[in-house]
DNA sequence: TTCCAAGAACCCGTTACGTCA
DNA sequence: AATGACGTAACGGGTTCTTGG
């Protein structure tokens, strides 16, 4: 019997939830896990690279019908009748990379609030982190040679001073909140849609079209990391609160079946004498029969004690319990709880 | 090859500020 | 106008990982 629970992220998938589909009865009682299926990404994954392709085995993963899912993608699509941010384009683009000659306006540009004067310190800063030179974006950049190498880390110091230059700048004053505009928010928010991490160079592609800081960049995107994780957490709460229940009411019902049977083995002595009972279904009404194996070799079909025990809500228990046997996972559709 | 220090990126908890009822 | 609740930008400290000597 194998119990997984896992609140918020879990970096390490359940094993035996890859093979749940085909329970076999050494897999008895319940198989419960409640895996996320946000990316189990860490810090060396997005280093190498791979955070896209983990991301994608992952959604496999957990799209095979596990015993019990629950699909939390954070990323859900814009739900309908509310309108993605119309025509976004993201700086790290390959098209939006490439400014036009003679264009002195960014696309995103014109953003009047909290515009800070950083297009010195940033102007020409297109840089790629050396931890992350192979992007998690399938970008233009994914594939460098050593030239552009060196000249990406060139720009890491650029930036490095000029943010440095920056924080020097602000040291004599005190800490002013600015919040972000609308625009800014939408856009920040598509680009975490995208990808919740950003590079270097992505993070000061998008601090340039918006007007912002790259630590601006970087601490809302931490932030809306710890903003999503906690709404993570809260929903694996509501979640498995209610899986307790359900598991609650379960308990409840077979203690009472049990009750029950031990009250008919006490009332019927001979009961175990008789001969042995089977339960079979009908494959297209699961309907569960009573069947009696008699001692010269036939069998009967006892109509009369045909039952279902179906209700409304649960399938009907299709297995006789034989010692030690427990009920068949109960299996949890997505989003039936 | 191993060890270690430095640096970067991130997370987490907290603070401070803006907004709204 | 004052106030408290709430959301969030910003900060500081700690952790983890990478890299170069």
């Amino acid at each position: 019997m194998e119990l997984a629970l896992s609140l918020g992220y879990t970096s390490k998938p359940f094993k035996f939830l890859d093979k749940t589909p085909r329970l076999s009865s050494k897999d008895l009682g319940f198989c419960m896990g409640l895996g996320s299926a946000f990316p189990a990404t860490t810090r060396s994954q997005d280093k190498l690279g791979s955070h896209e392709s983990n991301y994608q085995d992952d959604e496999r993963r957990v799209s095979s019908d596990p015993p019990l899912q629950l699909d939390l993608l954070p990323f859900s699509p814009v739900p309908r009748g509310h309108q993605a941010p119309s025509k976004i384009r993201f700086p790290w683009l390959a098209d939006n990379l490439v400014s036009e000659p003679g264009s002195t306006e960014a696309p995103g540009r014109g953003f009047d609030v909290n515009r800070l004067s950083m297009d010195d310190a940033d102007e020409g800063a297109a840089i790629s982190s050396p931890n992350s030179a192979a992007s998690s974006f399938q970008m233009d950049f994914a594939i460098r040679g050593g030239r552009d190498r060196k000249r990406d880390l060139e720009a890491i110091d650029a930036e490095r001073a000029s943010s440095r230059a920056s924080d020097d700048e602000e040291n004599g004053l005190a800490r002013k909140k600015l919040r972000l505009s609308k625009e800014q928010s939408a856009f920040l928010e598509e680009s975490f849609k995208e990808h919740n991490t950003l590079n270097p160079k992505q993070k000061l592609a998008l601090a340039k079209q918006l007007n912002l800081r790259p630590r601006q960049v970087e601490v809302w995107f931490q932030n809306r990391r710890a903003r999503t994780k906690l709404k993570q957490t809260e929903v694996d709460c509501e979640y498995l609160k209610r899986c307790c229940e359900t598991l609650t009411e379960e308990n409840r019902r077979l203690q009472k079946e049990l009750q029950d049977l031990r009250a008919l083995k006490t009332s019927q002595p001979f009961y175990m004498q008789l001969p042995a009972t089977t339960l079979t279904m009908c494959p297209s009404c699961e309907r569960v029969a009573t069947t009696t194996t008699s001692s010269s070799g036939g069998t009967t079909t006892n109509p009369s004690t045909t039952t279902t025990t179906s209700t409304t809500n649960s399938k009907p228990r299709l297995f006789p319990l034989s010692q030690g046997q427990l009920h068949p996972p109960t299996k949890l559709l997505h989003g039936s709880l």
